[in-house]
DNA sequence: CGGCATCCGGGAAGATACTG
DNA sequence: CAGTATCTTCCCGGATGCCG
């Protein structure tokens, strides 16, 4: 017996084994995902998360609450509603969810066809956005993927995004199903296609919206 | 039942959901850094991995192994043992590990008084390294981890580590314990007292050796 | 000894129902 | 809507044993 350890440690210094100890239990990193762009209620964590159930959320928000990952916030009266926010440290995870994303899609077991999160849908864009291909361009653009607006600023190779409404923007992109964007982006569906399928509706510059499906380049597939 | 789906899976596009499902499992990806400077035997990734039980690593490497992210090798008779080697693909999670390691190192949660293996201690080098402190270093050092020999070539403000000998290395150190070396280049323990107290051999240029020690800053913890 | 199958106990994940 | 309680299932970890 001598001391029952806490929890399943590692019991390593490497700062990998820890990082899998803060978010390497089942969903931890897929929440971190769903709060990138800025803070969710709980009910909105579970719809971007398909599979997941209440008690599991729960105990993983406790969990990176406690490790200094996220926190929990009371919106003033009268909304009053409780949400959950990143703070700047679990933000700065972004580089190794990216990290893993670009080596993982290289899989012959990706499967790009299967439902996404307009959470993913704005990491895999600041994920893949090639920035020498992006010369000249400065502009907002709006993405409204089902409920959840998202407001981008692509400037300087660099893609800025957040959780907002970009009312003033170039650029709006409207569906119900942020595969749709990708299938455009990554599957080289012609606009005009889901434009007419009625599964995308496209305001402001639509030479931008043309030249914006070019500037995310797949890594090639593994032998 | 219609088709009792194999695994749990996330069905999520997105590829950060995909590399958890590659190796996000309990103790994948600490197996491959052991395995990420040079094929291993069973025996010596447990070895590297004190805790794990060898159903579990069982397990592990079939899985990963069906992913392609590792292979097995018949090494010729007669030494004819088997031994794991990463594909080219498996390696190339290094980076992803890399900003892993980066992010969590900051957490107070970190305790570099932990164990480490000789695997850890080189992937630490290769992801703190301070590219812009090595001005002028081609050198050639090796390192010997209790039974574990390695070889690093820095230069050009990159580190080079594989296992193998390096007996022509124009600098060597040799410990029992790679937290010994950690000690030193992390936790400003003088070489010399690690000397004296027999946990640390250094053989070769010592100027070289104080140097070395200076090439890997940390981080900043969170506030 | 290396590699793998099998069995078991504990605990985490998944599904559902329930409560403020 | 935001969780909690409960139950079942599955995975992890440890031990044992088989076979090369």
């Amino acid at each position: 017996m001598s001391k029952p350890v806490e929890k399943r440690w590692y019991d390593d210094a490497c700062g990998t084994a820890l990082a899998l100890e803060l978010v390497g239990e089942r969903w931890s990193l897929l929440i971190v995902r769903e709060l990138m762009f800025g803070p969710r209620r709980f009910g909105e964590l579970r719809a971007g998360l398909p599979g997941i159930s209440a008690n599991v959320l729960t105990q993983r928000l406790e969990g990176m609450e406690r490790a200094g990952i996220l926190e929990r916030r009371k919106l003033p009266p009268p909304a009053s509603v409780q949400v959950y926010a990143l703070t700047d440290w679990g933000r700065e995870s972004e580089a190794a969810m990216a990290a893993l994303g670009r080596w993982a899609v290289r899989s012959p077991l990706h499967d790009p066809r299967l439902p996404l999160s307009g959470a993913s849908l704005m990491m895999s864009f600041r994920t893949m956005l090639d920035p020498t291909r992006t010369r000249g361009i400065d502009a907002r653009i709006g993405f409204r993927i089902g409920p959840d607006p998202f407001a981008a600023h692509l400037h300087d190779g660099a893609l800025d995004v957040v959780r907002a409404e970009a009312d003033d923007a170039a650029l709006r992109f409207a569906t119900e199903e942020a595969g749709t964007i990708a299938a455009a982006v990554y599957g080289g569906v012609p606009l005009a296609d889901l434009e007419a399928g009625g599964a995308l509706r496209i305001e402001g510059d639509r030479a931008l919206a043309e030249r914006f499906m070019t500037l995310f380049p797949l890594p090639p597939k593994i032998a």
